[in-house]
DNA sequence: ATCACTGTAATATCTAGATATTACAGTGAG
DNA sequence: CTCACTGTAATATCTAGATATTACAGTGAT
């Protein structure tokens, strides 16, 4: 479990954090009841702060994806991986519709959008889209 | 010329000002020649403070985007509108591109991205693409 | 010349985010 | 018990972004 942050994306550090941890939940990196890094352990390979790690940590606590479990660290929640799963691709939604709204406003056609959504996946993944 | 400013996206409002002053150019809003709100006038009207616009345009003026007429404002550049048609393109397709990068990384499939991108456009323009 | 408008700039103040540092209580292994 | 690890928290400091306020020089119309 490593996170990659971007410092200068405008996104709060310990939002990326927070958010890395429930896609690698969703993913099945993390699996339930597993122990995800302790704060200095995250904070070590992020290269960032032991506070700003805790507090992604304690948002995670918060929206119940993480349970702590006293003196040995912070694990996996039971019903984690489903919340984590249905809010990554709400997420996904949220931004591709964002996009297309500002595209749609500047006259993008329909066509140039499938055209780009087309090729971008092509250049990433190397192959063509079915 | 308005600006729709939203405080809480993470995006510095000088920037969200110089965006939304670009897209209006790439769009054919603002014309070669013609005046930009003054920078009293668009901290009004956006319920921005004055230095806010000023930076936006100071940096605007930078790119060439805006060209200062002494005395009585600044106008759109000659190139303007090729350069930022070219700009709002690549940014589309930037940020279409981030959204897909982490998708795949997170097993969403092509199947899943094109349905998703379907149906968001239905939904925007409420006619099914072609 | 006067007036109302331009952009520009300096100042001080506020906030969120992040950092560095130190400290403390709970836990499990030895 | 001791030691090394957990999370948590308080403190002070730094930065970028934004604000409020004031000021100044250039311009055009009257």
């Amino acid at each position: 479990m490593i996170c990659q942050i971007d410092t200068n994306n405008g996104i709060p550090i310990y939002e990326q954090i927070s958010r890395q941890v429930k896609f690698a939940i969703a993913n099945g990196s993390l699996l339930v009841g597993e122990h995800v890094p302790s704060v200095r352990e995250m904070a070590s390979s992020a290269a960032v702060n032991v506070n700003t790690v805790a507090r992604a940590y304690r948002d995670l606590q918060t929206q119940g994806v993480l349970v702590s479990i006293r003196g040995t660290g912070l694990a996996v929640a039971m019903d984690a991986p489903e919340k984590c799963g249905r809010e990554r691709l709400e997420m996904i939604r949220e931004r591709l519709r964002y996009i297309m709204r500002e595209a749609i406003q500047n006259g993008v056609t329909s066509e140039e959008i499938h055209s780009l959504v087309r090729s971008e996946w092509d250049a990433l993944t190397g192959e063509p889209p079915p």
